[in-house]
RNA sequence: GGAGACGUCGCAUAGUCCGGUCGAGUGCACCACCCUGCUAAGGUGGAGAGGGGUUUGACCCCUCCGAGGGUUCAAAUCCCUCCGUCUCCGCCA
């Protein structure tokens, strides 16, 4: 949720935040007017209760023969009282809504515009360049029998596969690298719950326009998570945080599940979009201060976990229109994948500034009361890194290089080999 | 799944039977000061969260006792629903 105080004082950052993303402007008119609207009910009510509070206690002490008036008049004042407090209960819910449904007010130097005006920050690392046709992700990795979209077809339907020996190996690889690097940059590992209640899932902000990408289950009212920032956001929900130390940083390890609703038809060739996988998704509360430094760190640690790997990408810096509701800015680490000829998007992250934290009731000490933290989210691995890895490393006999900082994880192999069949 | 007990302002507890004096007491931890003087102890005071008003005063008011409803002039306290925790039983890993 935006900062109500902005809303007050300076809604033309707000107008110019929704022009930038291409929403609704007169949103912002319609929230100022319900919060005046609120403001006037709750003051009503409040004036109105203070009396009954009042004549209650001269109730409580009143002698025997007075009592009788005095509750008379009580009983008056009470249907007042209470369809006042209705009032004030739909004028908070009203604002509430309108203003829940204004997306983040994007920082200063985010690009205008939608998904194609990005801006390009930089370029690292030299693309692949092969004396032979490169094959794919998926023929490469079916020449190791590591994946399996057939039978995953079968068994759960299309987008859904099996990682198999080697593909299974390498993404606990992947996965395993980032942990190690989480750990030394002093993330707390974490395993979090991937099914989560209503309120969790709406505070994280992604039950507005996307809400058709979620899993749901109408029996027990949950929802499948699509990364772990979901649980992650949610671990300190209604909680004051001490941030004043350093910030909260968490690395969350678990399978995401996405519906992949609006994009029947696209890259349906193999895992470069499925409804399941694993990721490790860096989470961080910290003070407004210190966000969009620790968003540079971030995408700092997302770039050296590329080149780890040896893979060429680039970095950008995405569009206001193409941000999620609570993104106030979005850095995407995009890896070259030759088949494709087009840089794919790997790592992904978010600075929230404080909307996540004040839907969530995340706050922080600060000077005479509390306020809201700041938090911020990015991925460091996830199964997807495998089809740039694979088509990246490959050499002409459908063999693929293991790059060095992977080897140990993956018991020393230097190569995989296709198996004989 | 069945039966029972419980959920109070950081933690631990009192209060709930019998509604008003709870505007929620106490201990621990915390902060400031005082005294003292050295792995301390003692004294005094302060201190929760959210919101509204304002002559912007260190002032006033409203809400919050797991959540949401209800009864009542009035609910931590009575009733209902839900959530969570614990104990026992059943079932399944």
């Amino acid at each position: 949720m935006i900062d109500p105080q902005l809303l007050r004082d300076d809604p033309d950052t707000i107008r110019r935040s929704q022009e930038a993303r291409r929403a609704s402007v007169s949103v912002v008119d319609q929230a100022i007017e319900a919060e005046s609207a609120r403001r006037a009910a709750i003051s009503e009510f409040e004036r109105l209760r203070a009396e009954q509070n009042a004549l209650g206690k001269q109730v409580a002490g009143a002698a025997k023969e007075e009592k009788a008036a005095l509750v008379a008049r009580a009983q008056e004042l009470a249907g007042g009282v209470k369809s006042a407090q209705a009032a004030a209960g739909d004028a908070e819910r009203h604002f509430t809504d309108l203003t829940r449904t204004i997306a983040n007010v994007v920082l200063p130097g985010v690009p205008a515009g939608g998904e194609e005006d990005f801006v390009v920050l930089r370029e690292v690392g030299e693309k692949p360049s092969f004396d032979f046709e490169p094959r794919d992700h998926l023929a490469l990795a079916e020449g190791f029998d590591a994946i399996d979209m057939g039978r995953g077809a079968k068994v759960s339907g299309a987008r859904f596969y099996f990682l198999k020996g080697l593909g299974a190996r390498l993404e606990l690889a992947i996965m395993s690298l980032g942990l190690d690097r989480a750990l030394d940059a002093g993330f707390t590992p974490v395993i979090p719950p991937t099914l989560v209640k209503p309120e969790i899932m709406e505070g994280t902000g992604f039950l507005g326009e996307h809400a058709d990408e979620i899993y749901y289950l109408p029996s027990d009212e949950l929802y499948l998570v699509g990364t772990s920032e979901v649980p992650l956001a949610g671990l300190h929900s209604d909680e004051i945080l001490d941030v004043s130390q350093g910030p909260l940083r968490y690395a969350g390890w678990s399978t995401c599940y996405r519906r992949e609703a609006g994009s029947y038809g696209k890259d349906t060739r193999g895992i470069i979009r499925v409804h399941q996988f694993n990721k490790l998704e860096m989470f961080v509360y910290t003070t407004p201060e210190e966000a969009e430094a620790e968003h540079e760190r971030l995408v700092g640690w997302q770039e050296s976990m590329l080149q780890a790997l040896g893979l060429s990408y680039r970095v950008i810096d995405v569009a206001a229109g193409d941000l999620g509701s609570s993104a106030a800015r979005k850095f995407d680490v995009e890896a070259w994948v030759p088949t494709q000829n087009a840089f794919r998007e790997l790592t992904s992250t978010s600075n929230c500034t404080t909307y996540q934290a004040r839907r969530l009731g995340i706050r922080m000490r600060g000077e005479g009361g509390t306020r809201p933290v700041a938090t911020l989210n990015g991925t460091l691995a996830t199964t997807r890194w495998i089809v740039a890895l694979l088509e990246t490393h490959q050499q002409a006999d459908g063999s693929v290089l293991v790059p060095e900082a992977l080897r140990p994880y993956l018991r020393g192999l230097e190569v995989l080999e296709p198996v004989r069949r």
